[in-house]
RNA sequence: AGGCACGUAGCUCAGGGGGAGAGCGCUUGCUUGACACGCAAGAGGUCGGCGGUUCGAGACCGCCCGUGCCUACCA
C-alpha cells in the first residue's frame, strides 16, 4: 500500500454516473424488477403514465412528470405494494399527421395525392421508426415502468375500447351529429374542441364602417369590427333595444357596402351599447354570438363567406333571400385568403367613403394549439358529446372526495370548468386516428351522401359546406348514421349493402380519456383491471386538467361506474432561470438528455424533486443541478471512506443496527428515525421537496459533517468494541439513507447498496425503513447538541479571535450542572477531536484562567487560555457584539413576559418556555459582561 | 372583465400562529487520514405596503401596489 497520496489526475474521489446508470438500468430491466404481477397477494398500487406523444421527445415537463411518478412507484414498491407503473404512448392525431404531411411535402406531394390508405401506411411506418424515441429517453431517466405492458392509444385493445365507448354513448343518447359553428383550423382543415384553441392578446384594429340606409343613402348606421372581411356574410345589423340613439333605426333596412345585400336593423339585448358605436354587424356564419342572434331573430340560413382553407368562397354572392347575385367588384374577392380579402375590402370601403374611422385595438385572437394558425368559427356538421350528464357525476366524486385533487386549490378550477362545460366536439377531419364507427346507407340518405365527383359542387348548390371531403364521398348534415361495433353488412332500414363509413376520426383526447382502463384491458374483464382499477394516483401538470383529467373522470364513471384514480397530483411547470416558459422559439430550453449526460440522472432527478414545491413553478438552472451532483459525490465519498473498514473485523449483518451505548451512535440512530418518519410523511403528502431536503440535510450535515467525523477517531483506534460499533452504525445508517434516497436517486443508491452488506438482489425490492419509535433517544440527542454547540463555540472563538487554525488549544469548562459535566466526560474524545483541543477540563471547580478568550454555552463558561495568542481587541469587540445580540433577544422575550395578557392567555407551556429562555439569556448576559470587564481591566 | 397564484438574504426559493431558514453567490481561514464537486467560521432580512383578528402574525382576514397564469362571445 502506498503511503503517499497519488496525484489526483484520475479523479478517484469523483463519482462518475454514466457507467453506473447504464449498467443498472439494463440489469433491472432484464431481471424483470419493473414488472407487477396481477396474481400477487400484495396490495395494489397503480399509476398510469400520461402517455407522451409519439412525435415527442423528452422535454423538461416530461422529465419532472415522470421523475415524480417514478419516485412514488419506487417508494410504494419498496413498501411492499404490488406497484404497477403502466406505460404507453399517444397517437397524437393532428401532430403526427402534420409530421408525415411535412415529409410528403418535401417530396412535393400531398396526402390527397397518395390517398387515405397509403397515407396511413406511411404514418404507421413513421411510428415504427420514430415513435419509440421518447420511451428510450424515459429509460435514461430511470423510469421503472412495466414495459411488458406498454400500450398505444391506436393498438387493437385500445381501439376496441374506443369503439365500445363510442357505441355505448351513442346508444345512451349522449352523442349527436349536427351542424354547428365550430373552431376550424384552416391549415389543419379540421374542427377543434374549444380548449384546443389558444387565446392570445394581440394588437389589432377596430374599423368603423358605415352601412347606408336603403332609403337614405346619406345616412346609415356605423358598425365597429375587428374583422371587416366577415362582413361578406352579414345578414343584419343589431342595436340594443333601449339605445335611444338607434330607436328610430330599428326596423329599417341598410345596405351591405360593396355587396349591396339588404340587411334588416334589429334590436337585441346581446349588443353592448358602450362598445364601439353600439351597432353590431351580424354574421351568423362566422361568429358564435351572431349565430345565436341569427337564430333568435330567424334571420335565415347563415351565409358562408369562407371555404375550409380560409379563402373567400363564392357563397357570399347572394341577396337577402339567398338568391345568387353578381357583382364584378365583389367577385374579385373570391379565392383570396382572409388577410388579402381584408385589404381589398378596406380599400374598396375607403374608395366609397364608408370607412369612417380606424383605431388601434388590443383583443384576443384564437389560434390552433398545434400550428398557431388563426382559428375560424366555421359552420360544419360534427359529432358532439352531450357533456352535462357526464359532468354532473364527475363533479360529485370530487366534491365527495372520492377523487382528491392535490393541491386542493385546483379543485376550484375543476369545478368552475365542469359547471360551465359545453358539448365536446369529438370529430376531426383528419386521417390519423380512430375512425368513427358510424356508417351511412347511400340509398336511405340519397341526397345526403354524395359521391366525390359531384360532392363539392352539390354541396355548394345546397348552400351547405360539406362536412368533410375525402376522395370518395361527402356526408351532409342530415344523414342518418348507423353506429355499430362492427361494420354492418347491410342497412337495417332498407337491407341494401351500399354503406359508407364516416370519414372522420375521433379527437385524440377521446382515446386518452379512456386510458386508465383501456390500458388495463377494458372492455375485457381482465385480472389487471380487477386488481389495479381504480388506479391510485394520477400525476400531471395543470395544463391538461381539462383536456384530460376531467374527461378521464367522466369516462371512467360512465364506462365502469367507478372513478379512474383516487388522487390527482398536479405539479408545476418547469421554467428557465428567468421564469420564462421554455420554448424552442425562445431558445431557452434545457434538454434533459444533455443534462443527464452531463450531471447524471440521479443529480437531475434530485434537483427536480428538491424544486418541486407545491403550487409554484420550477425555475431550473444548470447551477442548481450541478449542486446536486456534488451531493452525489458527497454520498459516494462517504462510501469510499467506509469501504476499507467494511473488510475489517467480523462481517456486518444487514438490517438492525447494534445496540450501542455510545452517545454519538445513539444520536445518529435517533436522528435516522426522525428522518425516516419525515421522508415517509413527505412522500405520502406529495411534498417531494421536503423529502429531498430532509435527506440532503441529514446525509451531508449530520451524517458526514458530524457523525462520520466522530466515528473516524474510533475507527483509527483499531479493532476494539468502539471501532466495531462505529463500523456497524456507520454502515447501517448509510444503508438506511440509501433506501430512503433510492426513489429519488435510483442509480447511485443501487451502486453503493450493492457494495454494502445486504440481503436481496436489488435495492429496488429492499424493504422501506419503518420508523422505530423505540430508537428515538432524547437523552442522546440532547447530549450531542451540547457537544456540537461546544465545538461550534470553540471553533467560533478560534476564528473570531484569530487563533491559528492549526493550533491545538486548551479548553476549560466551568459547569455547575452535574449532568452536563457527565455528558462532556463521556464525549470528551469527540469534543477534543472536533474542536482540535489538546487539554480539556470540565468541572464545577474550574476557574477562569488569566488571559483567556471566553464564551457561554448552555449556561456553562467556556475559556480558551492562550497567553500571547489572544487578540484582546478582537475578543473585546466579539464579546460586545454578543452582548448586543443577547440584549436584543432579551428585550423581545421580556416584552412578551411583561405583558399581562400574554401570561393570562398564552398556553402554560409557552409561558414556561419563554420564562426559561429569559432566565438563561439573563445568565448568559451576566457572564459575558463579566468576561468583558475582566478583559478590559487586564488590558488596562 | 372575472378567477387563481405569487411578492421572505444579492439570486432561486422552503416556511403547517409561539425564538427568521436552505441552496447558490459573497468574505475570511484551511493540501485536516472520504470528498477543494471539500472543511471550518462569518456577513447579509422594517418577511411588498396599510389596516384588522389574536396575549402573540412572515403565516389567518380585508384593502392597495407589483408580477405571473387561467377562464370569458363585448364585435
Amino acid at each position: 500500500m502506498a503511503t503517499a497520496r497519488e496525484p489526483q489526475s484520475s479523479h478517484e474521489g469523483q463519482y462518475d454516473p454514466r457507467p453506473v446508470e447504464q449498467r443498472w438500468y439494463r440489469v433491472w430491466e432484464e431481471a424483470g424488477y419493473f414488472h407487477a404481477d396481477e396474481e400477487s397477494a400484495s396490495p395494489p398500487y397503480c399509476i398510469v403514465i400520461p402517455p407522451p406523444n409519439i412525435t415527442g421527445s423528452l422535454h423538461m415537463g416530461h422529465a419532472l412528470n415522470n421523475t415524480l411518478q417514478d419516485i412514488l412507484v419506487r417508494w410504494r414498491r419498496m413498501q411492499g405494494y404490488n406497484a404497477l407503473w403502466m406505460p404507453g404512448t399517444d397517437h397524437a392525431g393532428i401532430a403526427t399527421q402534420n409530421v408525415v404531411e411535412r415529409q410528403l411535402a418535401e417530396e412535393g406531394r400531398t396526402r390527397y395525392q397518395i390517398g387515405r390508405e397509403a397515407f396511413l401506411e406511411r404514418v404507421w411506418q413513421w411510428k415504427a421508426e420514430s415513435g419509440g424515441t421518447i420511451i428510450r429517453q424515459l429509460k435514461h431517466l430511470g423510469a421503472s415502468c412495466d414495459w411488458a405492458r406498454e400500450a398505444f392509444t391506436m393498438d387493437p385493445p385500445r381501439s376496441r375500447a374506443v369503439t365500445e365507448v363510442f357505441v355505448r354513448l351513442f346508444e345512451d343518447g349522449l352523442l349527436y351529429r349536427a351542424e354547428r359553428l365550430v373552431n376550424w383550423c384552416p391549415r389543419c382543415q379540421t374542427a377543434l374542441a374549444d380548449i384546443e384553441v389558444v387565446h392570445e392578446e394581440q394588437e389589432g384594429r377596430l374599423w368603423h364602417i358605415r352601412y347606408p340606409f336603403a332609403d337614405d343613402q346619406g345616412g346609415g348606421l356605423v358598425v365597429a369590427t375587428t374583422r371587416p372581411e366577415t362582413m361578406l356574410g352579414d345578414v343584419a345589423v343589431a342595436v340594443h333595444p333601449e339605445d335611444p340613439r338607434y330607436r328610430d333605426a330599428v326596423g329599417r333596412t341598410v345596405l351591405l357596402p360593396v355587396v349591396g345585400r339588404r340587411l334588416p336593423v334589429i334590436a337585441d339585448r346581446a349588443v353592448a351599447r358602450d362598445f364601439g358605436t353600439g351597432a353590431l354587424k351580424v354574421t351568423p356564419g362566422h361568429d358564435q354570438n351572431d349565430y345565436e342572434i341569427g337564430t333568435r331573430h330567424s334571420l335565415g340560413d347563415p351565409i358562408k363567406a369562407f371555404t375550409e382553407t380560409g379563402t373567400i368562397s363564392a357563397g357570399f354572392l347572394v341577396d337577402d333571400a339567398r338568391r345568387p347575385i353578381e357583382s364584378a367588384r365583389a367577385r374579385r374577392y373570391v379565392g383570396a385568403d382572409r388577410a388579402e380579402a381584408r385589404r381589398m375590402i378596406l380599400e374598396d370601403l375607403r374608395a366609397d367613403g364608408l370607412l369612417v374611422k380606424e383605431e388601434p385595438y388590443r383583443h384576443a385572437v384564437g389560434r390552433c394549439y398545434r400550428c398557431q394558425t388563426v382559428i375560424e368559427p366555421f359552420l360544419t356538421p360534427q359529432w358532439f358529446v352531450r357533456v352535462k350528464p357526464l359532468a354532473e357525476p364527475a363533479i360529485r366524486v370530487v366534491e365527495e372526495g372520492r377523487v382528491r385533487i392535490v393541491p386542493e386549490q385546483w379543485e376550484r378550477n375543476y369545478f368552475d370548468w365542469m359547471r360551465n362545460i359545453r358539448d365536446w366536439c369529438i370529430s376531426r377531419q383528419i386521417w390519423w386516428g380512430h375512425r368513427i364507427p358510424a356508417w351511412y346507407c347511400m340509398h336511405c340518405n340519397a341526397d345526403q351522401v354524395v359521391q366525390t365527383a359531384t360532392g363539392p359542387a352539390f354541396a355548394a348548390e345546397k348552400g351547405a359546406m360539406p362536412a368533410y371531403t375525402d376522395e370518395r364521398y361527402t356526408i351532409l348534415p342530415e344523414a342518418k348514421a348507423i353506429v355499430a361495433r362492427e361494420a354492418p353488412a347491410r342497412c337495417p332500414t332498407c337491407g341494401r349493402h351500399e354503406l359508407v363509413q364516416d370519414p372522420d376520426v375521433l379527437d385524440t383526447w377521446f382515446s386518452s380519456a379512456l386510458w386508465p382502463f383501456s390500458t388495463l384491458g377494458w372492455p375485457e374483464r381482465t385480472k389487471a383491471l380487477q386488481v389495479f382499477y381504480p388506479t391510485s394516483v394520477l400525476v400531471t401538470g395543470f395544463d391538461i386538467l381539462f383536456f384530460w383529467v376531467a374527461r378521464m373522470i367522466m369516462m371512467g364513471l360512465k364506462s365502469l361506474g367507478e372513478v379512474p384514480f383516487r388522487q390527482v397530483y398536479i405539479h408545476a411547470l418547469v421554467r428557465d432561470a428567468e421564469g420564462q416558459k421554455m420554448s424552442k422559439s425562445r431558445g431557452n430550453v434545457i434538454d434533459p438528455l444533455v443534462v443527464i449526460d452531463k450531471y447524471g440522472a440521479d443529480a437531475f432527478r434530485f434537483t427536480l424533486a428538491a424544486l418541486a414545491a407545491q403550487g409554484r413553478d420550477i425555475r431550473l438552472s444548470e447551477e442548481r443541478i450541478e449542486g446536486y451532483r456534488y451531493f452525489c459525490n458527497k454520498l459516494w465519498n462517504a462510501y469510499r471512506f467506509l469501504a476499507p473498514h467494511l473488510a475489517r473485523g467480523a462481517p456486518l449483518p444487514p438490517g438492525a443496527p447494534p445496540a450501542s451505548a455510545d452517545l454519538a451512535d445513539r444520536w445518529i440512530l435517533s436522528r435516522l428515525q426522525e428522518v425516516v418518519a419525515a421522508v415517509t410523511e413527505a412522500l405520502e403528502t406529495f411534498r417531494f421537496n421536503e423529502a429531498a431536503s430532509a435527506l440532503y440535510q441529514f446525509v451531508w450535515h449530520e451524517y458526514c459533517d458530524w457523525y462520520l467525523e466522530m466515528a473516524k477517531r474510533r475507527l483509527t483506534e483499531g479493532d476494539g468494541p468502539g471501532a466495531e460499533a462505529a463500523r456497524a452504525v456507520l454502515t447501517h445508517v448509510l444503508a438506511e439513507a440509501l433506501l430512503l434516497l433510492h426513489p429519488i436517486m435510483p442509480f447511485i443508491t443501487e451502486e453503493i447498496w450493492q457494495r454494502l452488506p445486504h440481503e436481496g438482489a436489488t435495492i429496488m425490492r429492499a424493504p422501506w425503513p419503518g420508523p422505530e419509535a423505540a430508537r428515538r433517544d432524547s437523552e442522546a440527542t440532547a447530549a450531542l447538541e451540547l457537544v456540537m454547540d461546544l465545538v461550534r463555540a470553540v471553533r467560533n472563538l478560534r476564528s473570531e479571535v484569530n487563533i491559528p487554525a492549526a493550533a491545538w488549544l486548551t479548553v476549560i469548562c466551568r459547569s455547575r450542572d452535574a449532568g452536563q459535566e457527565a455528558v462532556l466526560r463521556a464525549t470528551e474524545g469527540y469534543v477534543r477531536a472536533l474542536g482540535r483541543i489538546r487539554e480539556f477540563r470540565v468541572g464545577a471547580a474550574e476557574g477562569k484562567p488569566p488571559a483567556a478568550a471566553a464564551t457561554v454555552v448552555r449556561g456553562m463558561d467556556v475559556y480558551v487560555p492562550l497567553t500571547g495568542l489572544i487578540d484582546f481587541a478582537a475578543e473585546i469587540a466579539r464579546l460586545r457584539k454578543e452582548v448586543e445580540k443577547v440584549d436584543r433577544e432579551l428585550a423581545r422575550v421580556r416584552g412578551k413576559l411583561e405583558n399581562p395578557a400574554f401570561r393570562a392567555k398564552a398556553p402554560a407551556e409557552v409561558v414556561e418556555k419563554e420564562t426559561g429562555v429569559a432566565r438563561e439569556l439573563g445568565e448568559v448576559r451576566g457572564k459575558l459582561l463579566e468576561h468583558l470587564a475582566l478583559l478590559e481591566s487586564s488590558r488596562g
